[in-house]
DNA sequence: ACGTAGAAACTTTTT
DNA sequence: GTTTCTACGT
């Protein structure tokens, strides 16, 4: 039934076809299941492929059968496949997924992040573009570093330039391919701000130049550039990629757009007469959420003119929620303007109405759930594990911590501050990054005086304005401080016995294993020693994250026995590791996606902003704070465009849920320290009143009334803060509910079981195993733990874990 | 050069 | 309410 379109297309697939005879899958087993449209996108070949996919449509399923499909009809071959993600997760999900359909064979396609496939051809392609290809990677604390010190050294007033403002620019120059250069020569002068932002972007670029660093936007613009200024390298990319898929889509900025553009190819096949690669991209308009930071919308929905021969296929239909969920959710986006009309259905059923909650304060919201989670444990199948609390921001999450902490339901919150951005962790790679790269002057000088040791601002300014004159890195200028200007001769000591340890260390960083090198940083700097001697009491957990940091480098010694330390500092560079207990960055996301696998077996509450969200499914999903100010977010309530990405933010929130949606609102939220009144979030009037069953109401305004409220518009000119009075009193209801009861029937929190080294113990799922070691403290206990299956960390206080005698 | 206290700014989302 | 910055004293 299916063609072999592409069977015999040339001679490398037919070599491949002797070596390893035919291990695929039948192609039409690939179709079992799917419906039309589905199918129809799997099958899909010749010109470039544009699907929509709305939220919940199986989405990656086409997408992993589709790579599946074009391997078992013989129309690619592995290594001609280049799936690109956006995160480190999805690439990990579609890796796992299509190593299910075709096993090994997947290792060979590249499956990865936009910033990992650049950094990857960045690497090799070094020389070409006269970098050497031990650059280091700035993220965005890094690239701040370095904008401000650029900021300062030209004089500029910090007040009145934020350098953060200034990095935001330059990320959106660099994210629209607009060079240092090119920046200039379209800057006006005569406005102080501009003229800045194109002083210190010159400044900034030649630094990282000088640094041998990329930031991340760079890791694009510059493969772009590179691309274009030799042709020879992007036809070799061209030859080999052959098939490129490409991800949520909705969330690509120009730079992205252009680099998919450069690896599929012209339409005439360019100078070198190569084909276009076949490219397929999936996303939905309506999940674009990351405009604030350069995705451009337009790249999915002028997709079809860009390529004017491209098709279009609509995956409308929905395998994860109720309808009156997804009615909701159709209901919200559907007021965005300009938007091209998608209805999400499904064939399941109606299932259970919306819960409303009016809290009145953030706390009263945060028992009202905790309430709820307790009562959905007692009267339905679900458990804590199959729950999802959404917030707007990240602050949001205290309050409902503060209750659940108190009422005993485990919980983990995803996100916040991350492993990787702890400053002891940062620290600790500043060292080897420094090592590495001895250009590196941002984390060079970061470290130059961590611990204390007696090179102050007076001594750092002196090497530095050194290193400037004679045009060289900071290092360079460290080896001959004596020519430093005005530098203090205890300074010079202090630099020079510096020097001589980085010297020393960088000797054990080149000849042995990656954690033999981390340990040597760690002890013989004295960063160690100075955190155990300290009497801050953050200082111990700080030693802890850095042993955790220690397990790290050995689990990607395991993994990769050859792995350098370069390699090593890569992986941790791309990988925004959100999960709680960090572990290898070797195929980490796989790890993190199965963490969260494993947290939901265990029954632990998630709780994330709704940007993380993105992407994930629960049974049960809290969408708390659509208040007026909050979400919308009071910065975006004025914009209209930046209104409508809220609006997607809430679509993206409302159609998580799988079976129960909870959406809840507070009267009253401490914000900046003082209480402040909001009125209810315009998303909730947004949604068709019958589908909401309220449990509580407001007071003071914005209850909905009875009747057809669907064509009804929030009046724009009553937003904002402190118009708490005017409004009229639905009178429906009184709250009939008292929160004050919740915290009653929930069970106790769970004792931390008590294990040390060496015990035998039992897992739930993992069966047997021995303690290896131990490390955190009270909640935060972690044991590392070998069973049959291989190596796990397992939180104490939620590891269904047993002590064999 | 370093530590402390008080002020100020901050919180939207992140590869 | 919290984190980061700044100024001042040692």
């Amino acid at each position: 039934m299916p063609e072999f379109a592409g069977a015999g297309t040339g001679p490398a697939w037919e070599h491949q076809e002797a070596v390893a005879p035919r291990q695929w899958p039948d192609p039409d087993e690939l179709l079992q299941g799917m419906n039309p449209q589905q199918e129809a996108a799997v099958i899909h070949t010749g010109g470039p492929l544009l699907i929509v996919a709305g939220a919940g449509s199986g989405k990656t399923r086409v997408l992993s059968h589709r790579i599946a499909y074009l391997l078992a009809t013989g129309q690619a071959h592995p290594g001609q496949i280049l799936a690109i993600t956006f995160t480190n997760k999805a690439a990990a999900e579609m890796r796992e997924r299509i190593e299910a359909l075709i096993g090994d064979a997947a290792k060979s396609m590249w499956i990865s992040t936009f910033h990992s496939s650049c950094v990857r051809i960045l690497r090799r392609e070094a020389k070409v573009i006269g970098l050497n290809s031990n650059f280091s990677i700035y993220d965005s604390a890094d690239s701040l570093r370095l904008i401000t010190l650029v900021t300062k050294g030209l004089d500029l007033d910090p007040k009145k330039f934020a350098p953060k403002a200034i990095m935001h620019k330059i990320s959106a120059l660099k994210n629209d391919l607009i060079d240092e250069e090119e920046n200039a020569l379209s800057t006006n002068f005569n406005e102080p701000f501009a003229a800045a932002v194109a002083e210190v972007y010159k400044g900034y670029a030649s630094r990282l130049r000088q640094a041998n660093a990329m930031d991340f936007d760079d890791l694009i613009a510059q493969t772009v550039y590179m691309f274009r200024a030799f042709p020879g390298v992007a036809e070799y990319y061209r030859r080999r990629f052959r098939h490129v898929l490409v991800d949520e889509y909705q969330d690509t900025n120009h730079a992205q757009y252009a680099l998919v553009r450069e690896i599929v190819g012209p339409d005439d096949g360019g100078p070198a007469g190569i084909a276009p690669a076949q490219l397929t991209v999936v996303g939905d308009s309506d999940q674009s959420i990351y405009a604030f930071r350069g995705a451009d919308i337009r790249n999915i929905v002028e997709f079809e003119q860009d390529y004017p021969n491209a098709d279009t296929i609509k995956l409308e239909q929905n395998y994860r929620s109720t309808q009156n969920i997804l009615s909701a959710a159709n209901a919200v986006i559907s007021r965005n303007p300009n938007r091209r009309e998608k209805r999400l259905w499904t064939a399941e059923g109606d299932g259970e109405k919306i819960i409303g909650y009016v809290a009145e304060s953030e706390h009263e919201e945060a028992r009202f759930i905790a309430k709820e989670i307790d009562r959905l444990q007692d009267e339905t199948d679900l458990r804590p594990g199959d729950v999802a609390i959404f917030y707007r921001t990240n602050a949001q999450s205290r309050a409902i911590e503060d209750i659940l902490v108190r009422v005993g339901l485990p919980y983990r919150v995803v996100g916040g501050t991350r492993f990787y951005e702890r400053k002891e962790i940062k620290d600790a790679l500043a060292y080897l990054r420094a090592l590495v790269n001895p250009d590196d002057d941002v984390n060079l000088r970061r470290i130059l005086n961590e611990p204390k040791r007696g090179i102050g601002d007076r001594a750092e300014g002196a090497v530095a304005a050194l290193a400037e004159r004679e045009r060289v890195s900071f290092s360079v200028a460290m080896a001959r401080a004596e020519e430093a200007p005005g530098i203090a001769s205890r300074s010079l000591n202090a630099v020079n016995a510096f020097a001589k340890m980085m010297g020393d260390l960088s000797e054990v960083a080149s000849t042995s294993t990656p954690a033999t090198a981390l340990e040597a940083v760690l002890e013989q700097t004295g960063y160690l020693e100075a955190l155990r001697t300290s009497t801050d009491p953050q200082d111990e957990s700080r030693v802890e994250n850095l042993a955790e940091l220690v397990a790290v480098v050995r689990e990607f010694s395991t993994d990769n026995p050859e792995g350098t330390l370069g390699e090593f500092l890569e992986q941790v560079s791309l990988v925004a590791d959100a999960d709680q207990i960090p572990d290898a960055p070797g195929g980490s996301e796989a790890e993190a996606a199965a963490a969260v696998a494993e947290a939901k077996r265990l029954g632990v509450v998630t709780l994330m902003t709704l940007h993380t969200a993105k992407g994930l499914e629960f049974p049960v999903v809290f969408l708390t704070g659509l208040e007026h100010g909050l979400f919308p977010h009071s910065r975006s309530a004025t914009d209209p465009k930046e209104l409508a990405e809220e609006r997607r933010l809430a679509y993206v929130g409302l159609t998580r849920a799988r079976k129960r949606l909870y959406i809840t609102r507070s009267e009253v939220r401490s914000m900046w320290g003082q209480s402040q009144y909001n009125p209810a979030s315009q998303f909730i009037e947004e949604i068709p009143e019958d589908l909401i069953q309220w449990k509580r109401e407001g007071t003071a305004r914005m209850a909905p009334v009875a009747g057809n409220f669907g064509t009804s518009r929030y009046s724009g000119s009553s937003w904002g803060a402190g118009t708490s009075v005017g409004g009229r009193d639905s009178g429906v209801l009184p709250p009939s509910i008292s929160a004050r009861t919740a915290a009653g029937r929930v069970q106790p929190q769970k004792e931390v079981v008590s294990v040390s080294v060496g015990d035998k113990v039992n897992h739930t799922a993992f069966g047997n195993g021995v303690v290896l070691e131990i490390s955190g403290a009270g909640d935060k206990m972690v044991a590392k733990v070998r069973f049959e299956i291989g190596e796990k960390r397992l939180l104490l206080r939620y590891a269904p874990l047993v002590k064999e005698d």
